[in-house]
DNA sequence: TGTACATCAGTGAACGCGCGTTCACTGATGTAC
DNA sequence: TGTACATCAGTGAACGCGCGTTCACTGATGTAC
């Protein structure tokens, strides 16, 4: 049974937790499908057999960063998304919030760029999955805005679908660039230009 | 010497190619940084030790794939981009143009896809590289057109970027999908109807 | 053209090493009475 | 509360295996005369 308390459990959570923050810190400098089982609990300083207590091996450890990884970004795009502003308030902050969240989230946000294309299929379609359930929390929140009022449910999936690729792009070049205010506010100038661009063609935009 | 002629030059060259081809095979279902060196060797039916006559080592060969990708890459886009069309002819066929690409060097476009923020340090530095000099061309061939007359040099370094990011997510989402007309043609016409949005976009932007 | 020597792409055996996985185990925690 | 038994997270030793790298070698190709 999975009783309520449990010193037990709370301490074999605390293990698993300990190896996915080693498995992430160690993808900082490579991909999943060259990681090791034995690097992963040498960093945590269990033995090795102990992992198999937790994951089946390491795609499924991987599966897992996936889930945390895209947990905490959900609840942080509704909350920056909810705020009603004109469109160009909302570029400002939407922009701010990426630059925000990739420097609060180095690690996972590197995960997910690298393993979105990555070696390992089940990781890849997990990342697949989730930026489509993002690309529709999208679209459903901006479908309110008097703007899109005339457009189409596939205009708007086409649109929602083009600024998660572009927030993704955002994301990875903010990673390239390394932590640092001056590139930073470089890429997040660049993002807000090509976010105006975008919002200048929808105002003007006609279905067809 | 490197001499003109050379049986035994020759011989080299096709081993060397012979390696590359066989890395590139392998890393469709890999990354780079799982790649084993004597799994290339065996592919090609040559001796492990074969394989250091041609590179230091395995990222080595990643390096020279990089090379190999964007080589036709480059010609192939040039040309493109050399038709004069009005916007709405431009894009069809850009688009058509990177469907057929993808098409035609699928194991290349995926290592591309996957190494560009792999585990591989130097092979993402390459890719890199390789982008901006790409972003660069496409800015060049778009400033004659009178659309661009009064944008500064700056608007056209963001907006070819936005567009060489979308070619790269277009390029990863065909792979993605898998070959075969119908997901292709989805996949198209989604690219088409952004790229239209933006240009939307361009012909009523006014810089600031 | 023929001969003698140099070059060097590819060989194959050997090495030490760390890998993933298995297994019987230990001892703290949980459960039943 | 105390006792007897069950559970199970983590141990540590062992295994067979394929890895990257080294080395002296072979024999076809290239070069000089």
């Amino acid at each position: 049974m999975s009783h309520i308390c449990g010193v037990r459990q709370a301490r074999k959570l605390k293990t698993r937790q300990a190896l996915l923050d080693a498995g992430l810190h160690l993808l900082e400098e490579q991909s999943l499908s060259s990681l090791g089982l034995r690097e992963v609990t040498r960093e945590v300083g269990v033995a090795p057999a102990a992992f198999y207590r937790h994951f089946r091996d390491i795609p499924d450890l991987g599966a897992a960063l996936v889930q945390e990884s895209f947990g905490s970004l959900h609840t942080a795009i509704r909350a920056i998304l909810a705020e009603q502003k004109e469109a160009g308030g909302r570029i400002d902050s939407a922009v701010d919030a990426i630059v925000r969240y990739v420097r609060d989230h180095r690690p996972h946000m590197r995960f997910i760029a690298r393993e979105r294309y990555g070696g390992v299929r089940a990781v890849r379609e997990a990342i697949a999955a989730e930026l489509e359930r993002f690309a529709e929390e999208v679209a459903g929140s901006l479908s309110p805005y008097p703007v899109y009022e005339s457009w189409t449910a596939d205009d708007m999936r086409i649109l929602s679908k083009l600024l998660v690729d572009h927030m993704v792009t955002t994301a990875a070049a903010l990673l390239d660039a390394g932590p640092g205010a001056p590139a930073e506010e470089r890429i997040a100038a660049t993002a807000r230009r090509q976010l105006r661009l975008v919002s200048v063609g929808c105002r003007h935009w006609q279905s067809g």
